[in-house]
RNA sequence: CGGGGCAUAGCGCAGUUUGGUAGCGCGCACGGUUCGGGUCCGUGAGGUCUGCGGUUCAAAUCCGCAUGCCCCGACCA
């Protein structure tokens, strides 16, 4: 067999950029560092987009629209923020031809633009809390991009939410972080560490960051989404001010959460293997793909009668696709839908109609091994089950594979070897400093430091200092 | 921004050293053959060789400048 795509342990990273183009998931634009998600990618992204907004919805947020642009000057309200931003801004200074008066950048997120229109809306704890999200584009002028983990621009969602108390706050910044674990877990089958972000990895702007950290089959960690405690900086620097039931004047409390298309890249790199994508049933746009096979026209009519009742059979409870193209022969479409990721293929044929059954064949365990007869009868109970079945076997795989990479070390040695292959967990009383220094040394940052923790005491790995907690660390995307 | 590589048909490349009618594979179109794991045969369409300037009888090829993209490093969802 021909090579069509560069395996995984020769080059992870050519086999990540050859994928994403092959599977039709996007392609490279004529703008450096942006992208043109195609349709299949698209479709991925909108089932991700559909799955977090029924979730927003249930925890009493809602959606709404902010605009693109905002005037430069909002950036420089609050002082880390503008640090943390300025380098990687696009700004417009021409409007119709004229010089603006005031430059407009184009948003990179939207804390300030919203955090102004907070001040206007919020007078009184009765106005509070305000629970607000939006699905838009940003832009950040990256060094580096690559399709889905870095473009310049991205899709994503932000919320942003006031409330009266800090308690509440950080409630709601805990809430989302929890909403996020649950969308990887349950729908992107990724095992994802929910954590918190140290000191020199959080957001401009945040007073606590909190992240979901996810292990790629390189080993190295991908940031999958975010969710920040603002504190009252936000609220200071655009004065988001409310009475109390105590007639007093009170700063806001607020928070930022986002999960971007960067998901995309997650979904691929932790599941996909050397035969293309491999998609989680309650994400994949297509679920189960039905490839016709015939010898003779006598039987093409005979099984296309079939496969189409079968379509549309299926169609009432499965996203299913019937491969009726002409020229290719089976063989090509089965590995051309592997590639593709698609769960479940049902091959259909002479054989097979005669038995009243079905070739199932799963994308997660490749050739015959992954291969059943099914009676058609049962179809209604027997996909949906055996989807089910492929969702949770490719989440306890990516666990078991990551528990596998995460490694607990005591010695600077051990840390450089487990940081080789994976994460290496350690007991960590360092500084910003110590950070940056191994960081230096190694290319290993804090990934998070989880909130699931082993409680008692230990020695830091750097400093040597008694620790009250342990620290992830690895290489980043 | 530093280092490296590349730019020739939709895609992947050869041709550039040594200047002389622009080629191969895949894909695409048409016809036939095939179809239970990447069929085979035939015919055909498709190129201001990234741009600008120079050398020359003659430039994809030599020289200069520019631009774009990819990979590796410092910043980042």
């Amino acid at each position: 067999m021909a090579e069509f795509l560069t395996p995984q342990h020769e080059d992870f990273s050519k086999w990540y950029t050859e994928i994403v183009q092959k599977a039709d998931l996007a392609d490279y634009s004529p703008v450096r560092g942006c992208m043109v998600i195609k349709p299949y990618g698209y479709t991925l992204w909108e089932r991700i987009h559909e799955e977090l907004d029924r979730r927003f919805k249930d925890t009493g947020h809602v959606n709404a629209y902010f605009p693109l642009f905002i005037p430069e000057s909002f950036l420089h309200k609050e002082a880390e923020h503008v640090e943390g931003f300025s380098p990687e801004l696009a700004v417009v200074t021409i409007g119709g031809g004229n010089q603006l008066e005031e430059p407009l950048v184009v948003r990179p997120t939207s804390e300030t633009i919203i955090g102004h229109m907070y001040a206007k809306w919020v007078q009184s704890y009765r106005d509070l809390p305000l629970l607000i999200n939006q699905w838009a584009n940003v832009v950040r002028w990256e060094m580096r991009t690559r399709l889905f983990l870095r473009t310049t621009e991205f899709l994503w969602q932000e919320g942003h939410t006031a409330h009266a108390t800090r308690q509440e706050a950080i409630d709601e910044t805990l809430q989302m972080l929890n909403v996020y674990t649950d969308f990887a877990v349950n729908e992107a089958a990724i095992p994802v560490i929910p954590g918190r972000k140290s000191e020199s990895e959080k957001f401009a702007g945040a007073v606590t960051s909190y992240t979901i950290e996810a292990m790629m089959k390189d080993g190295k960690a991908l940031q999958s989404g975010t969710s920040h405690f603002l504190g009252q900086n936000f609220a200071k620097a655009f004065d988001i001010k409310f009475l109390d039931e105590n007639n007093e004047q009170q700063f806001a409390w607020t928070t930022s959460w986002g999960v971007s298309t960067r998901m995309v890249g997650a979904v691929v790199m932790t599941h996909g293997d050397d035969q293309g994508l491999v998609l989680p049933p309650r994400l994949a746009p297509i679920q189960v793909v039905i490839v016709p096979i015939w010898r003779k026209d006598d039987q093409r009519t005979e099984v296309m009668e079939a496969a189409n009742k079968l379509y549309a059979r299926l169609k009432g409870f499965v996203r299913v696709k019937l491969d009726d193209r002409e020229g290719v022969s089976p063989g090509w479409k089965y590995n051309d839908w592997e590639m593709r990721g698609v769960p479940l293929r049902i091959e259909l044929g002479p054989r097979d109609i005669e038995k009243q059954s079905v070739m199932l064949a799963r994308r997660d365990i490749p050739g015959r091994e992954g291969k059943t007869i099914v009676p058609m009868a049962n179809l209604e109970e027997t996909i949906p089950e055996m989807l089910a079945t492929i969702q949770a076997s490719i989440l306890q795989k990516a666990q078991d594979y990551r528990d596998a990479n995460i490694q607990d070390v005591t010695t600077y040695a051990e840390f450089k070897a487990a940081i080789e292959q994976g994460f290496a967990r350690v007991w960590w009383a360092g500084s910003r400093e110590d950070e940056a220094r191994i960081k230096d040394e190694t290319k290993a940052t804090i990934r998070c430091i989880p909130l699931e923790q082993p409680g008692g005491k230990g020695r830091c790995i750097y400093t040597g200092q008694e620790a009250t907690e342990v620290a992830i660390f690895g290489k980043a995307y």
